[in-house]
DNA sequence: GAAGGATATATCGCGCACGATATAATCGCA
DNA sequence: TGCGATTATATCGTGCGCGATATATCCTTC
């Protein structure tokens, strides 16, 4: 795994951290989409609606702090859903600059149908649901270091 | 973090793993980003010099497989990275139906400024040696059995 | 050596991410 | 009251990822 200069094992794709991140969440993706697929939602689309499933009503700034977004990625993503009639986008009453998302009837139904999703993932990841938890810990606790040391700058 | 029924708790984004990840790997991308802009470098085209760093005149499939990207996401890529004059691709002799990549001359000199971005990773992540090698494994091994089981349907 | 299948790469379309910029509403303060 | 600054969302352009399809080369088998 390392070579003769310093340079290469510092540079080799095994040895990055970064790269282990990049290909599990492109793994984990692959295998939500054919679960997804059966819904109509993409993996961002799905993780939009956990949002509002446990809390109806945000704003679209609220949603972007909880998935780390900004509103050049949501906002189309959330046109998205309102076209297949999953939720509804209209302004804030007291500020107008808001802008409300609520779940339709159909995508509150749509609930049920997703809670089939979560333990096929987790069968499909063959990990203890200790291993599941420590690892979320880690990768949560690892985030907000690299995001509080890139607001320092 | 658990809700009273029991599709809340699955269904709670804080819950998901796959969220962990995700997330993670948009912070390191975060952080990556102003390191790899003074290079003029994406994150995956990074991802793909490091292959070539490693070892040289790869085709364009060998450098896919370790990155685990079709030529769909390749070959515009790599095309970005020749009209930078990092690379240059030929069809092979041999086989024509092969594009063998080769660094150029610019783009093995920039091999040693990279080398300055790993150590400002690491830096950046908090993370002990140990914290990081142990996370690696076990993302390396989670992608492996996921991606195990979708080969097995 | 011609036909059919397999292999390697390329192309196209769509949906993220995200930097940069725009627009409109609200707030602060003189 | 009015005006500059701030805030919330939207728009635009670029570069991935990836499913679907295309094209060209190679390999096999008769």
């Amino acid at each position: 795994m390392t070579r003769q200069d310093p340079a290469s094992a510092l540079l080799a794709l095994d040895n990055q951290l970064c790269f282990a991140v990049y290909s599990a969440a492109h793994a984990l993706n692959r295998a939500y989409k054919p679960l997804l697929a059966q819904l109509g939602l993409t993996y961002p689309q799905y993780l939009a609606l956990l949002i509002l499933w446990e809390r109806d009503g945000q704003r679209v700034g609220e949603i972007g702090a909880r998935l780390m977004l900004d509103t050049n990625t949501l906002t189309p993503l959330l046109k998205r859903l309102e076209a297949m009639g999953l939720v509804a986008r209209r302004r804030s009453a007291e500020d107008e600059r808001q802008v409300l998302i609520s779940l339709t009837e159909k995508g509150s139904a749509m609930r049920a149908r997703a809670a089939a999703v979560p333990p096929e993932i987790f069968a499909a990841t063959g990990c203890s649901l200790d291993d599941i938890v420590r690892l979320r810990t880690e990768l949560a606790a690892l985030r907000e270091r690299l995001d509080a040391g890139s607001d320092a700058r």
